[in-house]
DNA sequence: CTGAAAGCGCTAACAT
DNA sequence: ATGTTAGCGCTTTCAG
């Protein structure tokens, strides 16, 4: 093209304020230039770093993103990949609640490639990206047994799900080389993943009269909710009793008592998740390394 | 319409999995049937409570809601705004970072109509909604004066932006009423409305040798960021240094110290937006109140 | 290198 | 109550 027009068409965008209709443009095509993401809950930060890695990797792939919560119901994870799928989305990123294959399966028959974060659903052609969470368990623990904490307490919501269930099995793995009884561990469950729960185990903790020397968390908003609860109370941490973390959010460093955790590598995992969907590949599985960060609640 | 044929027709459309082409029906009808949030940080419980009250109002008229974040960037805010214009949105709630008339008439000019949040625009034919910033920087102070602690500093970010530069305001208006000269109130700028910044400040404030009495901060995120720091150093709050915040964020009541703070109606601000929005009204002006909530920081 | 034309799936208007 | 048709703005293809 004669670079003379080319100026002249530019020039002619910029004065008319032409802006290119997108969904004619997804008419035309089958499918558009955004991708979507759904995450669990919007008020944790592992899910917004997470999602801001989609978004950084999908605008560096010149896509779009369209940003969605399911509040970890199974209706609204429903109506959002309803919503996605309208839109003509190419490809979603999603940590599920409630997928199922056949969804999976009715997606693709649309051109819409899917990239689970922490659950695998071989032969459904979707990618996914893991963390090591029994990894992860093991290197927290690991971390309170060195620390002579072996008398442990599980602070723990949403037992069933596989994240949480491997950081705990992990754990236990510990414990178990090191010649402790895992049947010996505390283990609470709350509701939620929250700070409000973190509080709340505190308080069931101390109504038992002696506490545990060390506290593993399934996340990193249990282990802050629960040690302001803790400290509120008069307990020490770390001196009366360590407490260790898991996921490494923002707030985990700013807390009153620093949170020693298991950094996930969130922002990598939403640009993995999302360079798969782009890349175009089927039923790749990636997996993400742990890492324990020590700071002052368990050193 | 025959209800046999209804029927008939809602069992194919579940048999054939057929979903509705959004694509198709925006470029026929113009619009969709969507709405757009853009917000400035993500990672401000603030904001995504405010986002929250703007997908249930759209959802409760029958609208999709797409997500954006501006990241307190002028550039991303365009590219954004960009974006949902290409999508065919029929509104944009924005809390504006750089928005300016030329946009909002362009905008216009395209059926996308517009509801700012914090900031008015006469003229535009946007509508806004506000928080009555005054009377909220008024009733922290007044609340500081009531436990006699007038021997105050302001801790802040973004001294510029409209919202922020009112709460001072109004602080200050309270402590010349009480017969206090406000330019004795120390402020301590920092860069970022977050936790980190407040941590900072905190270390400010601690080098002066002298703390002051009581501190109102900018947000509830310097709050936390503050007390955690005062309090790994030694310092009681409230009994040495009495702390207010402002917006009332789920955090804030799980603190260390439960924070004392001016209650914005975060999820009503979005709903309120929402619905102007919706109704179809042009340059309406909306103004909620903020309240105190008393909890352990200043009491 | 530029111009013309078909058609993506839907809705609104009109005809049966 | 049901069937038919035009056209939204774009991309792709084919002709000039």
């Amino acid at each position: 093209m004669a670079e003379a027009t080319r100026v002249r068409v530019l020039t002619a965008i910029e004065e008319l304020g032409f802006v290119r209709n997108e969904a004619a443009r997804t008419l035309r095509k089958g499918s558009g230039r955004t991708l979507g993401v759904i995450v669990e809950d919007i008020s944790n930060p592992y899910f917004t770093d997470l999602a801001r890695g989609v978004e950084d990797a999908s605008n560096a792939g010149g896509y779009d993103l369209i940003w969605c919560t399911s509040d970890g119901s199974p209706e609204k994870e429903r109506r959002r990949l309803d919503f996605l799928e309208q839109q003509g989305v190419s490809g979603v990123v999603i940590t599920p609640v409630a997928l199922d294959r056949d969804r999976i399966a009715r997606l693709r028959a649309r051109d819409v490639r899917m990239a689970l974060v922490d659950r695998r659903m071989p032969g459904t052609g979707a990618c996914s990206v893991n963390v090591d969470h029994v990894q992860g368990g093991r290197l927290a623990m690991r971390h309170l047994i060195e620390l002579g904490r072996h008398d442990v307490a599980f602070v723990t919501a949403e037992p069933e799900s596989p994240p949480v269930r491997q950081r705990r099995g992990g754990a236990l793995r510990a414990l178990t080389r090191a010649g402790y009884a895992p049947e010996q561990v505390l283990t609470i469950a709350e509701e939620e993943l929250t700070a409000e729960a973190g509080q709340h185990a505190a308080r069931r903790l101390l109504e038992f009269g002696t506490l545990p020397t060390g506290i593993f968390c399934a996340n990193d908003l249990l282990a802050i909710g629960l040690i302001n609860e803790l400290t509120r109370n008069g307990v020490k941490v770390p001196q009366d009793v360590a407490v260790v973390g898991y996921d490494d959010i923002a707030p985990a460093a700013t807390c009153v008592v620093p949170l020693t955790t298991v950094c996930q590598p969130r922002h990598e995992l939403g640009v993995t998740a999302t360079e798969l969907l782009l890349a175009g590949i089927d039923n790749q599985q990636v997996t993400l390394t742990p890492e324990l960060v020590v700071r002052e609640s368990a050193c």
